[in-house]
RNA sequence: GCUCCCAUCGUCUAGUGGCCUAGGACACAGCCCUCUCAAGGCUGGUACAGGGGUUCGAAUCCCCUUGGGAGCGCCA
């Protein structure tokens, strides 16, 4: 049975790159109806932190990738690891290594001067004598001194490495704790991981865990290596590039299922479909398919498809996501109309939840100001009259519809001789405060007429100085 | 420096030797629709990094160059 898993580390929140990286594992074990487990890898005592633990399962939860197993937390396994050093130790597969962080980072500038690849020179590989006086050994793994390891690679195809191009890892410390190679291979065998999807920049790292996992006897999953995700500008990402978080993204008014349609197609495609239902995705998505370069995050996209969401979404569902958004600004959408009726009129002109309840806010408050470029073209002396006129025939219109306000606009027109830019305009500015709205008709409904009149007004009484 | 990875429009990508005078999407421009702004529809411009091969034929295969990136930690 395929099973895969994420496994960051918590020295961050969960970025784009991580959320890629897990929804493409996530897919891959949901396509073949397989299991995704959850690690987190938090051997690193100094830099991990519980903040980044809740972030990262925020974000997990967000996004919705559900994982069958886990979280697992490498700290809380450090026995096991201890058991399989003992193990690697007793068959002569690992070895007890008395240099001092000193002695290597001599070697390492040495060999840096002489313009060749820093490694570890194996001097205590068969060494057989006494423990150094004053130092605390590190345990280094043995690996195989010729031949090559070939990772057949999922999405780059085989990749070659020779062996003697890789020194003799260090797999636990001086204080005895294990470090990240040697956890990673033995929780993914532990764990029964037949696939390990992972970024690129764990690729130098594959051969190492290979020869560990051999040495060990475990079966040796396969490895699908995703490339990159680079910021809008086509730099690396950054804390400059602002959001990298997706809780941030939520925040900013992104639904979950955009974000996760937007991050599927950066690297992964279907012939010319750009849109797709998780459905979709779990049924066509093929690790196979995958990209091997880097992609640049492309913001304009992401908000294009987020309005598409909005757009095709049930307006009662986006309401529901509205109103935390709503909140934020102060609004209680009880005081006016049906936050259902506004989101059906507004999703098309809002690309994020955000925009959509800063450009809905005047349905619920009269406009605090007009916006300066409407109201000198469109509240100008001239508009008093028309305005006037129409503020009239609302206050008599039998029934406050759409169809009936829209009649009586256009009346308005017909009988000052006006176009009906000259009556909507100055209204809608009026009204909403600015010069985009929905219909005339639409807005007004929604707006109420108590409140039309009121802000015809005010309008009117600025208009007569 | 060494090892490894990558390379089609500004961006995401289609393309696995002929269907490509390179398709779609975002963005951009114009037009249509129209009470505004959107949405929607239509139209347009812009790309196979360079050079060698292989082949009747190369965006597609091979090599080199160039340019990006990653790794080379008692970090993950």
């Amino acid at each position: 049975m395929v099973k895969t898993r994420f496994a960051p580390s918590p020295t961050g929140f969960l970025h784009i790159g991580g959320a890629r990286t897990a929804l493409f594992s996530w897919l891959h074990a949901r396509r073949h109806g397989g299991q995704f487990v959850l690690r987190i890898e938090d051997t690193d005592l100094e830099r991990s932190t519980p903040e980044a633990v809740n972030a990262i399962l925020e974000g997990m939860s967000w996004l919705g990738l559900d994982y069958d197993e886990g979280p697992f937390y490498q700290t809380q396994r450090f026995d096991r690891y201890r058991e399989v050093i003992q193990q690697l130790l007793a068959e002569d597969k690992a070895y007890y290594c008395y240099c001092t962080k000193e002695e290597l980072d001599a070697l390492r500038a040495e060999q840096m001067a002489q313009k060749i690849k820093p490694r570890y020179d194996g001097r205590y590989r068969e060494y057989k004598g006494a423990p150094r006086e004053g130092v605390e050994p590190v345990i280094r793994f043995k690996n195989p001194l010729d031949g090559i390891t070939v990772i057949d690679d999922l999405i780059h195809g085989p990749i070659t490495f020779q062996n003697s191009e890789l020194d003799d890892l260090i797999i636990a410390r001086a204080d005895g704790t294990p470090t990240y190679n040697f956890c990673v291979v033995v929780d993914d065998m532990d764990m029964g991981i037949t696939h390990v999807i992972r970024g690129d920049d764990h690729i130098n790292n594959t051969p190492r865990q290979v020869n560990i996992l051999e040495a060990l006897g475990a079966p040796v999953p396969k490895y699908a290596h995703v490339a990159m995700i680079l910021g809008d500008d086509g730099q690396k990402l950054s804390k400059r590039h602002g959001a990298v978080s997706v809780l941030q993204y939520r925040d900013d008014g992104f639904l979950p299922e955009a974000v996760l349609n937007y991050l599927v197609r950066l690297g992964w495609s279907h012939g010319d479909q750009e849109v797709f239902s998780l459905d979709e995705m779990i049924r066509l998505f093929d690790i196979h398919d995958v990209n091997k370069s880097a992609s640049a995050f492309n913001t304009g996209k992401l908000l294009w498809l987020n309005q598409q969401y909005m757009m095709e979404m049930p307006p009662e569902h986006l309401a529901r996501h509205l109103s935390p958004h709503l909140g934020a600004l102060g609004i209680d959408p009880s005081d006016g109309p049906d936050p259902v009726d506004v989101v059906r009129e507004m999703a098309c002109r809002a690309q994020t939840l955000k925009e959509l309840a800063e450009q809905s806010a005047f349905f619920y408050v009269d406009p605090q100001s007009y916006d300066e470029k409407s109201a000198k073209q469109h509240l100008k002396p001239e508009a008093a009259t028309p305005l006037a006129a129409a503020r009239e025939r609302f206050a008599a219109l039998p029934d406050w519809q759409p169809e009936a306000i829209h009649a009586a606009v256009a009346e308005v027109a017909e009988a000052l001789q006006l176009k009906m830019g000259k009556v909507a305009q100055p209204l809608r500015v009026a009204v909403v405060g600015r010069a985009a709205s929905p219909g005339i008709d639409v807005t007004l409904q929604l707006v109420g007429r108590v409140a039309v009149l009121r802000r015809i007004d005010r309008a009117l009484a600025l208009l007569a100085g």
